[in-house]
RNA sequence: GGUCCGUUCGUCUAGGGGUUAGGACGCCAGGUUUUCAUCCUGGUAACAGGGGUUCGAUUCCCCUACGGACUACCA
């Protein structure tokens, strides 16, 4: 086994990528790079009923916003394409006759309507169907039926599968690499569809045989694929095939109650559960994205990665080369983990920190630009740089700075009734007459005289500075007041006072 | 219902037969900031329960409870 590691992330173009179907991907892509390995991605669209326009694009555009580019795949066709399970077609139906050839699968012409009939007469009595061992000699297939009768059938166009013939009575020994050694008796697994009769393989064979065909040397998955692992196990045995090794990924849970994370829960929770906004082609409906939220890719990555994982130590901020090196399936937990939406906000500022001034100054212009407010690159990025520390978002600059653009549209009533007393009027009337004859409007200069003025009227500064805040900026928040009134010059800071006074009572 | 998997602060988790059970998010308090946020300091808070094994179990074993997945001609 010294063979090259090459991974896959196969998911089915049903809908946009969830977040938990990310953080399979990022496992994926972690473990490859760790071992100099191959990441490839590929499209499981064998149930064209569930087919959804756009989600492969939507996959593809996923997995590159997040940095963890897949190596072969669609679009990147290498030796072991096409990545395509509806490409693949012809591939499945010659291996599924092969297993029939060697006795270990069979026809089965059993339709939905009768299948369905057993299963409801079984709940009635308390029991489950299965399809196996015990009663597929009563069950209309292969191996109950003439062998005339069945070349009829199949001459006669009757629709068939291809079911997978279970072994009775024998313990299976697994093993997964997080999970350990896990036994499992046969007698209660059923003989799963292989090969469905619209001509199409199931899940399970498409992907055994191109894990195969593709050199797969680790699956790594999510959870619910563990009750199938004994099945998969098994078709390799019966192909002659050596299996890869496996790793189950515990689930994302919804950070309230019960279950595993689901879309309705983020649009419920006001929180992302997919990296990139999708827009239903068919309803219309638009969920939110990690990407659109202002997010950026480096703190969903790191969240991801810490959710299931740890490396051990008490550093928390990876960049994806760290994880690279320091990931280990062997460290994967074994239970769900709820999904902190708070979390991922504390890695977002972490990276924003990061990001230089310039960079964010070119952001916060496109953001402006989106709401028609010009100003020069200059003042911006000075506002940046007054701004930075406090933000979590690009958006920030705004909901923190918005008063260095427009006048303050209303004033915050909590703060109004805090900072504005019966006589602030009068005040404020006098602080303007006074900021009138100052003409030198740099914060230090101001600082000084509005501090000495204040002295001079012997009363406390809060008096003054609270409601000047207020008619600047329109609450008591932000920044130092004396740059605040600097940057938006001396007309503005006079005009905000007069509006000021003659709008809060 | 059946099969399988899991269970350490509210959440993500470290740890592992003898520890003051560690960190992070959140929350709370104090400091800085004449405001707010940031930042700094401190605090709150956990081994699901019951049996074993053992000198000693949170750690090993069993049972129960709880949680989850699967139980389709879906993946």
């Amino acid at each position: 086994m010294s063979s090259k590691v090459r991974v896959r992330f196969a998911p089915s173009p049903t809908g946009p990528l969830h977040i938990g179907g990310v953080r399979t991907a990022l496992y994926n892509y972690l473990f490859a790079k760790k071992h100099g390995g191959d990441f490839i991605l590929r499209i499981e669209d064998t149930d064209q009923a569930r087919f959804v326009e756009g989600a492969e694009d939507y996959i593809v555009e996923s997995l590159n916003w997040c940095g963890i580019p897949y190596d072969e795949g669609p679009g990147k066709e290498k030796e072991c394409g096409p990545y395509r399970q509806s490409e693949r077609k012809e591939i499945y139906a010659e291996y599924a006759e092969k297993l029939i050839e060697s006795g270990q699968a069979y026809y089965a012409f059993d339709t939905a309507d009768e299948l369905d009939a057993h299963r409801k007469d079984h709940e009635e009595k308390g029991k489950t169907f299965i399809y196996n061992w015990h009663n597929r000699q009563k069950l209309k297939n292969s191996l109950s039926l003439d062998k005339e009768e069945v070349q009829k059938k199949i001459e006669d166009g009757e629709p068939y599968v291809i079911r997978f013939k279970s072994p009775e009575d024998e313990e299976l020994n697994l093993t997964d690499i997080i999970r350990g050694d896990m036994e499992i008796n046969t007698k209660i697994l059923d003989d799963k569809v292989l090969y469905k009769s619209d001509g199409m393989p199931t899940y399970h064979l498409a992907n055994i045989v191109d894990d195969h065909l593709m050199n797969i040397t680790h699956v790594i998955r999510g959870e619910e694929w563990l009750p199938s692992l004994a099945l998969h196990y098994m078709l390799y045995r019966a192909f002659g095939w050596d299996a890869p090794k496996f790793a189950h990924l515990p689930l994302i849970l919804k950070p309230q109650g019960k279950g595993k994370l689901s879309k309705r829960d983020g649009e419920k929770m006001g929180f992302p559960v997919f990296p990139l906004e999708w827009k239903d082609p068919k309803s219309g409906d638009i969920s939110s994205g990690y990407r659109e939220e202002g997010y950026y890719p480096e703190a969903v990555v790191n969240m991801l990665a810490f959710l299931g994982w740890n490396p051990g130590t008490e550093q928390e901020f990876f960049k994806l080369e760290e994880l690279v090196a320091a990931f280990e399936l062997e460290r994967v937990h074994k239970g769900g983990a709820k999904f902190d939406p708070e979390k991922t906000k504390w890695f977002q500022q972490h990276y924003i920190q990061l990001d230089s001034e310039e960079s964010l100054t070119e952001k916060f212009q496109e953001f402006l630009e989106k709401r028609e407010i010009s100003a020069e690159k200059s003042y911006v990025q000075s506002i940046v740089s007054l701004l930075k520390e406090r933000i979590v978002f690009v958006e920030d600059f705004w909901n923190e700075g918005y008063f260095f653009f427009i006048n303050p549209t209303s004033f915050e009533p909590k703060d109004a009734k805090k900072a504005w007393k019966d006589d602030t009027a009068d005040l404020m009337t006098e602080l303007k007459d006074y900021l009138e004859t100052i003409d030198d409007f740099h914060a230090e200069n101001l600082q000084e005289s509005v501090k000495n003025w204040i002295k001079s009227k012997e009363i406390g500064f809060g008096k003054v500075m609270m409601p000047l805040r207020l008619a600047l900026v329109g609450a008591l928040q932000g920044p130092d007041l004396y740059i605040i009134a600097e940057k938006i010059g001396k007309q503005q800071t006079i005009g905000r006072i007069t509006k000021a006074i003659n709008s809060i009572e």
